[in-house]
DNA sequence: TGCAATTCGTTTGCATACAAACACTGTGCT
DNA sequence: AGCACAGTGTTTGTATGCAAACGAATTGCA
């Protein structure tokens, strides 16, 4: 009388779809715009929304503990997109702020970026799109 | 004329959002399952589920490419819930199997899994999980 | 039969992610 | 002033995840 498998069907845990359709998205996204990844084009949207910012808040404003947001940074700052500068005020911080570099090139994807989103979505209707991101934004 | 940040909020983007749900679903995970990862979970389930597989397919039943199928083989070889073996029929297979250890975690801690994916979903209702999974699994 | 194409596994390089430990700085309270 | 506590950034270790290149084995087709 074993459970077996019992009920357990991968394919129907949420981890598991959302894994996959993670995949789907970083995939698209790579295709349409090589030039960096989504966490770092998601920094430079935060970074042209926030202005400078430490790299701790930073961090926070994009959903990345310490130690990936300096990864991140680094990245950034090596491919001369962000600059980065102590800051006077404390001396702990890490001051972030947009190269022209940076800006320029957010500028120039954000439309790209916004047609990957949709991309992402195509296989949806409007209402569900709406819908998904509504359910999505329930379980932040 | 700037475009500004134009319409773009990086909180509006599917990818986005589905970061930080799935970062919430592996906090959740590993805080009821701390022995292996989600990923190393759902390869006893699809063995549990297939029976002995080669490591390539069962990568393809996971939703992993060849070098990650194998990072996640070795490190669940490595704790004992796995053995691998070369297929006598095609020498360049390895098989894999689940281990009497490994059977015995998965029938001991499906159920767990089962609770993740419901504290996963805990704000839904139930037919807005409904919703949520058929959503997604149009877009995978 | 024999060779081209494919499949399988491995390795390397790069990019998230998180935990834990650490040093340094700032703040608040006495 | 001094000291406990909190915040910030860094480093290390571990675990996905993908691309690309490679050798070995198999298959399919001429």
């Amino acid at each position: 009388m074993l459970p077996e498998t019992a009920g357990y069907r991968l394919d129907d845990q949420i981890g598991y779809v959302l894994r996959k359709v993670t995949q789907r998205h970083l995939s698209i996204f790579s295709e349409n715009i090589p030039e960096v990844t989504t966490t770092q084009f998601a920094v430079l949207a935060r970074l042209a929304e926030l202005g400078p910012q430490s790299q701790n808040l930073l961090g926070r404003a994009t959903a990345m503990d310490g130690a990936t947001i300096k990864g991140v940074v680094d990245r950034l700052a090596r491919l001369g997109l962000v600059e980065t500068a102590p800051d006077a005020q404390d001396r702990r911080r890490l001051s972030v702020c947009l190269s022209a570099a940076g800006l320029a090139l957010f500028q120039s994807r954000v439309g790209d970026a916004q047609g990957i989103s949709d991309k992402t979505v195509a296989p949806l209707s409007a209402a569900e799109r709406v819908q998904l991101l509504a359910l999505l934004n329930k379980l932040t």
